[in-house]
DNA sequence: CAGCTCTTCCAAAACGTTTCGGATGGCATT
DNA sequence: AATGCCATCCGAAACGTTTTGGAAGAGCTG
């Protein structure tokens, strides 16, 4: 039955009564609440989205923006962080809906039309920039959002990240235990939260342990990787060790070290980060290190359910470590 | 202003006329249309979308339902499609939601939980099977949906694939041409219907040059390619070509080569396809095939939106060609 | 038995849009 | 002056749900 009319009909029930045993409320005798139950099993009884949504000002809907600058949109990261934020969703009733927005003038523009249209309860802003107008927009008309990611926001706000400082300190730490003198960093765009709090770790450890420690900055891709390797190695005394900002650029270096006939996990070390799948079959395996992306998605989920609620955002800060994945482009200790 | 009773109070006209005027109906006076055009906009009246789905009968959503095998989802192909099936989408005015199913017994509840809620306008399927309960379902109940790749399925449905078949076989032929005799091809699980069609394109090459041609099949990721290329290499004589299902299954591949102690692109050719980013920068850099991924998202969006408005899907059916990519790892011509 | 409380049910309003079926008035036609 | 025809506008119904504010009856109390 495609109605609550047609259901209350068919059972000699008002609308109300139906209603209201379907919801669970109090004021339904438990005899009637059952016949309701079974009815609507049988006759497959579904409530329309469009109407509950259209009464109770709820959409029932989370929208996840992704960014869409061609070519860097294919992380596979973000597939499994949709399928696990869609699940969790899911499970309480809500979609997951998908729009991909331009960074630029025009961004704005998108989140403009999902709220004003009320296409949306609330909004996952993922790839997080320390200067980011989503934050301040969404924040100013108080519309309910969480981040994949932190930013130089001074206000509070629901996020959920990975400790990119913690984990970058700690591999540059981990490659000065085994020897290397001279490391580098391949840096993402630093306008990007999680490329500045890598950088910012890597740049403690180097001061902790009183290297100089070298930093190239590209786009965080395998040609980025490329280019910033190989930039790095074209100087006198090239670094013994890269540290580089995800697997991607990763695997970028890797072809950069290679053209320049020295071989990954013996001549020079290679860290990467994401463990993406094919980080596992490079050649040599690239070491790298991990955030659990399915909790995170989950967390996500969660949280911004908690914000349609009306919960506060300070409570929701979360900052989640990082493991370390180590594999053959580590290498040995040196002499 | 948020509801058309507002703006047409301020407008001193009824909500009629202005519901009218924005949609464009013919009989509002042209000075009544703009006046009312300009109101909308100074105001920024955006209308309410769950009470135009309520009235109109329609959600304004596509959803694409993705296969949520753990481990397999992650293919940076599908983000891609997502990026450009959405932007076309919200050309329209279309929201794409998506949802992760699990194959199996409860996959059709998913779908069954998006049509009689009334969630959706249009489904979009991903990773046909040959024999696929969901377009058999979807088709039973009339139900509009599109298809990324073809089934065994007998009854018209509108899909958009690539030509596997065809680029399968005229890359064993480029590596017969290349002298290969021992051609081995990984093969993906049979069962879908893109790796049905590869092997096919692979078999029907092998007879047309006279050739045996081996084939082991495995998962389509990096460890599956991993496995069957171990198998394949262990044989007595084994192949000097590998022909694989997926790059990923070609990365996996390339492990099993080097371990073996040889060289890809000089002791053994080796193609993929998909043209993942990874790809490119593998050693030796992975010869593989591509399908416009871009615009098979365009394209799977306006089949959703044409049959949605009723079109037959018999006039739907896109089969396109795919660009062969080659790289390093073909290797040369041999003696 | 009147008065009260509880349980169980329901009528009707409301959410904001689209659309059906006119209503109104001006103008040209006879 | 009556008629018909446009162009322009509008009232009211409808979409299917949730929720407010009771109503009806049963059972208990004094």
């Amino acid at each position: 039955m495609s109605s609550l009319r047609e259901l209350a009909r068919m059972l000699g029930l008002s609308i109300t009564t139906v209603s209201r045993a379907l919801d669970g409320y109090g004021d339904v005798a438990v005899a009637t609440r059952e016949r309701v139950l079974a009815a609507a099993e049988t006759t497959g009884y579904r409530p329309n989205s469009a109407a509950r949504r259209l009464r109770r000002g709820l959409t029932e809907i989370v929208t996840m923006v992704l960014p869409a600058e061609p070519g860097h949109f294919n992380e596979p990261l973000y597939i499994e962080l949709l399928r696990s934020t869609g699940e969790r969703l899911a499970q309480q009733g809500y979609d997951l809906t998908l729009i991909a927005a331009l960074p630029g003038p025009d961004e704005l523009k998108t989140y403009r039309r999902l709220i004003e249209g009320r296409r949306t309860d609330a909004i996952i802003v993922v790839r997080t920039r320390r200067e980011d107008a989503r934050l301040r927009y969404l924040t100013d008309i108080g519309f309910p959002f969480v981040a994949m990611g932190r930013s130089d926001f001074a206000e509070p706000y629901a996020y959920v990240d990975g400790d990119g400082e913690a984990a970058f300190h700690d591999a540059a730490l981990r490659l000065t235990g085994l020897g290397h003198r001279r490391i580098g960093h391949l840096a993402a765009p630093s306008a990007f939260t999680f490329a500045h709090l890598r950088r910012s770790g890597f740049a403690r450890a180097m001061r902790d342990a009183g290297l100089p420690g070298e930093i190239v900055e590209d786009s965080a891709t395998e040609a980025g990787g490329y280019r910033a390797a190989s930039v790095m190695l074209a100087q006198a005394e090239p670094p013994s060790a890269l540290l580089c900002a995800t697997d991607s650029m990763a695997l970028g270096a890797m072809r950069a070290v290679r053209e320049r006939g020295l071989v990954a996990g013996r001549d020079i070390a290679i860290i990467g980060h994401d463990n993406i799948p094919a980080a596992a079959f490079s050649d040599p395996a690239l070491a790298t290190m991990e955030l659990p992306i399915a909790a995170t998605g989950r967390r996500l989920a969660e949280m911004a359910l908690a914000r349609i609620g009306g919960a506060d955002p300070r409570d929701m800060t979360e900052i989640n470590p990082v493991e370390f994945i180590p594999r053959a482009s580590l290498g040995e200790a040196r002499g």
